[in-house]
DNA sequence: AGCACGCCGACT
DNA sequence: GTCGGCGTGCTC
């Protein structure tokens, strides 16, 4: 009998791959199978052959190999296997993303259209700077990124269609990559008419069927296209040719559960074992590829000129500061307007009105105050799942933003039963309600995760502020990004400090992002260009300066020379251990067992003496859901060994953290919160 | 992730 | 008595 040993990706939580016998030789690299997994059957892919197993597990049989799924390309394995090493996840389950959740129709049903049928839209002529771009991509062979860095408005994603055209004419496929919130329809539609019956389309906002089907249009090589948000990556297309991703810098390409990966980061794996171009776009690069483009690593593509001369908008800043000081000098006693709302603000929003044109306030905190105190023994609302402050919504509903719980706001305070309740902060309901009770016979309208929920409600929203069914918009920063409103020639930032000073090394960095983000989407239509108004307490602030002067890159060599005096990334690596537990005794137990392990290895081997081991402390939100949280970041030089730290320092937990305890760890974090 | 085992509370 | 709640532990 001849039995052959086979290492198996299996979907449970398991670190390594485990092995199995075969009898048959109908097992290979890429096939999908069903095992045996303790008492139950468990579906995996096999990994390839195993030389010299010794362990002591009885070996089980693979049960059946599974013809329904296609065997994934030895390319894309590599992909998924290089994920699981360095993020340090189980590798089955790493495997398992990347298949769809249903089996697969063989009959057709009629179901929802997820990308148009249009007809075929003929390109525009292209710039001379827009030529030049494409020049430079062709220039290369293989694998090469190339950091196209545009203002907004400036062609990027006519460069994309473009450069994916001439890969298709060698009759290679393209993976377009985009943040989900900038997958609107009039994104798929622009692609769709450039390439009729070319386009698949996948997002978390479709249902099950909707994304198998897409997934097999994909694999089936019905579409030599795909496009979507970053779980897109996980389709085995085959023949890759090309690989775009726009709004690299966008932070929500990071996963920041489970399978924590970076699909900027991901994707230039995916291009490199592919060996083909990526295209990384942005009008406001992340430090990290703005790095590697000066350092030579990447082709840097500088798109100075906005196509048919669009004017950037005027920017003014309002000092709050200033103001404070001079309601409190002329001691003003009644003020009609909103305790938020500055002069100039208002004054621009009532001519912005009477002109019959749009404006939007942007505030990136939800609801209609921060919290509520009682002003005679100081009680505050706060959840009893977190570690937070409830934050008013409506009239009287407390919520928290963090597990959703809510109570209602009391007349009378639960602690001493003073009826003497002050709510604090502002949100955008409050500006909503305002700005509606200013403008009576104007339409207010609000944007936020209150109120767009659904795909459709965004769908709805982007319908009515082009018709110009709105006339004020207000919202959080969700709405800021990758909207385009052509009648938009105001927009206000009621307060633009929120973020700006986080205890976050990327907090400047995410408020030049935010800034130019926010001020971009103001008057691209408008001959005369937009205006915009940023209300802050912060005035002096680098990211705000540079953002008002769009000075991209004086603010990159500024914040990277404080990255390089710091070790922060791009200079170093960071990893970020998470530690979870029930209570807050077992959260410092918890927390004295991981310090004392990576101390332990640092001192044992000589290579990891560069290696800093931060913490652990408490998380800046200790309490979330119940669970009591602490972290310790490992911070190294880039060559400084980190990643195999990392991997020998955490082993496998459930060997030695102790029961009811969690720990996780988050290889290059992108936010420490 | 599943799925079983096991240890406690509340119920026909 | 035993039904079922979910904490704990294991999977080649």
């Amino acid at each position: 009998m001849n039995e052959n040993l086979w290492s198996i990706a299996v979907d449970a939580p398991l670190q390594q791959a485990l092995t199995y016998k075969s009898t048959e030789s109908v097992a290979h690299r890429g096939a999908s199978v069903t095992v045996p997994l303790g008492r139950r059957k468990a579906r995996g892919v096999v990994l390839g052959p195993v030389e010299n197993h010794q362990s002591e597990f009885e070996l089980k049989f693979i049960e059946a190999v599974d013809d329904e799924r296609p065997k994934l390309p030895d390319e894309f394995m590599k992909w998924l296997e290089w994920l699981a090493s360095y993020y340090l996840y189980p590798v089955g389950q790493v495997f398992s993303g990347a298949f769809p959740p249903l089996a697969k129709h063989s009959r057709i049903k009629k179901t929802r259209q997820v990308v148009p049928q249009l007809p075929f839209s003929q390109p525009p002529e292209l710039t001379d700077e827009q030529k030049n771009a494409l020049n430079q991509i062709q220039q290369y062979d293989g694998f090469q990124a190339h950091l196209v860095h545009g203002v907004t408005g400036s062609g990027k994603t006519e460069i994309y269609m473009h450069a994916i055209a001439e890969a298709l004419k060698t009759g290679k496929t393209a993976l377009v990559l985009v943040p989900e919130i900038s997958l609107t329809p009039q994104l798929v539609q622009r692609f769709a008419a450039r390439f009729p019956d070319q386009v698949s389309v996948i997002h978390s906002h479709l249902t099950e069927r909707e994304k198998t089907n897409q997934w097999w249009n994909v694999v089936d090589q019905k579409t030599p296209i795909l496009i979507g948000a970053r779980s897109a990556l996980f389709c085995p297309i085959e023949n890759l040719g090309i690989v775009v991703v726009d709004e690299e810098h966008e932070p929500s390409f990071k996963q920041d559960e489970k399978l924590k990966y970076h699909a900027r980061d991901a994707a230039i794996v995916r291009a490199k074992l592919a060996n083909c171009p990526i295209l990384l776009g942005s009008a406001t690069p992340s430090l990290e590829s703005w790095h590697n483009a000066q350092i030579g690593k990447y082709n840097l593509i500088s798109l100075k000129s906005r196509v048919a001369n669009r004017k950037l908008p005027q920017v003014v800043t309002v000092d709050l500061k200033e103001k404070k000081d001079q309601a409190k000098a002329e001691e003003h006693e009644i003020q009609d307007r909103p305790f938020w709302l500055t002069e100039e603000l208002e004054t621009s929003l009532v001519a912005t009105m009477k002109k019959g044109e749009q404006a939007a306030v942007f505030l990136n905190r939800r609801g209609v105050a921060q919290m509520a105190v009682c002003k005679s023994c100081g009680h505050t609302y706060e959840c009893p799942n977190c570690a937070i402050s409830l934050t008013l919504h409506g009239a009287s509903h407390m919520v928290c933003h963090y597990c959703d719980y809510s109570e209602p706001l009391t007349d009378k305070c639960p602690a001493c039963e003073s009826s003497d309740i002050e709510t604090i902060g502002l949100g955008t309901e409050q500006i909503e309600n305002d700005l509606a009770k200013m403008f009576p016979f104007k339409v207010v309208a609000r944007a936020d995760r209150d109120e767009i929920t659904k795909r459709s409600d965004l769908e709805a929203l982007i319908e009515d502020m082009e018709k110009g069914d709105i006339d004020i918009l207000v919202g959080t920063q969700m709405i800021a990004k990758g909207l385009d409103f052509p009648k938009l020639t105001l927009v206000g930032l009621a307060l633009a400090d929120i973020g700006m000073n986080l205890p976050d090394f990327r907090a400047a960095e995410r408020s030049f992002q935010l800034l130019t983000q926010v001020a971009g989407r103001a008057g691209r239509h408008q001959e005369d260009g937009g205006q915009v108004v940023i209300q802050t307490f912060n005035p002096e602030h680098v990211g705000l300066k540079a953002s008002i002067t769009a000075d991209y890159e004086g603010f990159a060599k500024l914040e990277l020379e404080e990255r390089q005096a710091l070790n922060y990334p791009p200079f170093g690596k960071l990893a970020l251990v998470k530690l979870q537990a029930k209570s807050m005794n077992k959260a410092e137990k918890l927390a004295e067992i991981v310090k004392r392990r990576a101390q332990q290895l640092k001192d044992k081997d000589e290579k990891y003496q560069s290696i800093q081991i931060l913490g652990p402390c408490p998380a800046p939100l200790v309490k979330i859901r119940n669970t009591y949280r602490y972290q310790m970041l490992l911070k190294a030089a880039v060559d400084g060994k980190l990643h195999a730290f990392c991997f020998q320092f955490l082993g496998d937990p459930k060997k030695w953290a102790p029961s009811g305890t969690k720990v996780q760890i988050d290889i290059d974090p992108l936010s420490m919160l």
